[in-house]
DNA sequence: TAACGTGTACTAGCTTACTATTACACTATA
DNA sequence: TATAGTGTAATAGTAAGCTAGTACACGTTA
């Protein structure tokens, strides 16, 4: 996997799983990949992994079962509530970045719009 | 000033840097505090903000002269780019993320008229 | 010319993140 | 019971980013 050298590698695996949670492809009580086989995935140490899959065990996200492996939690609202705040935190960031950048309320959404066409028009859609 | 320790400090000061310039608080051809100032109010060390202008000055953003000072270049077609390419770069951020969590076009416009809407509405905007 | 305000460069030391490696604890199963 | 698959912990080494401190180069001005 490619990373970001301005953000720790364990703190966008950390993303990477939450995003998969919660856009589904991770479904509550499934059972993750082995540290060790997501070490080897995403090429990094297992004790990068860890460290990232700490953090969400403390957080409610994930259970980790001694001897058996780690797994979605089963608690859908704890993933609903992770959700809601993901999503806000990312509009608050696109409005505060562009406001800093002088632009009002209204162009910011014109710009999104237009920003969606633009994309939605060309060939290399991803 | 407050940094997010995710970041690099010093790319966190060349992003304020940016923004100001392309905010127009900062105009082109105006000379930058000195930077042992700029150390001195961003409570950071000399290298750090001269490694965040290293970079301005290779990308044309940023002219040094030597005895003299830092200014903005009075390029300004350097900085109308330099503008695109950031506006371009956060919506591109908020459409990846937001799609990664399996939200559709027009659920994203949806959700940040939504969020601007609320946010003006509130009583603490910012 | 001397003093001061500038940018620039270099060294040394600290902390965090990451890696590699080894070891240990628990569970399931042949 | 032995083996394999799992999570967890601890050590040691490397690299990047930041700081503190010092020194030097250039420009302005008294």
């Amino acid at each position: 996997m490619e990373f970001n050298d301005k953000v720790p590698i364990y703190y966008q695996i950390k993303t990477v799983i939450y995003d998969q949670i919660i856009a589904g492809e991770r479904q509550p009580g499934e059972k993750l990949p082995a540290v060790r086989q997501l070490a080897v995935s995403l090429t990094v140490n297992v004790n990068t992994v860890q460290r990232a899959l700490s953090e969400m065990i403390a957080e409610g996200a994930i259970v980790s079962k001694r001897g058996k492996g780690n797994f979605v939690t089963e608690d859908t609202q704890v993933i609903e509530t992770i959700k809601t705040q993901l999503i806000t935190e990312h509009l608050s960031n696109l409005y505060e970045q562009l406001h800093r950048l002088n632009i009002d309320d209204q162009d910011i959404i014109n710009a999104l719009v237009t920003y969606i066409e633009r994309r939605g028009n060309s060939d290399d859609n991803h």
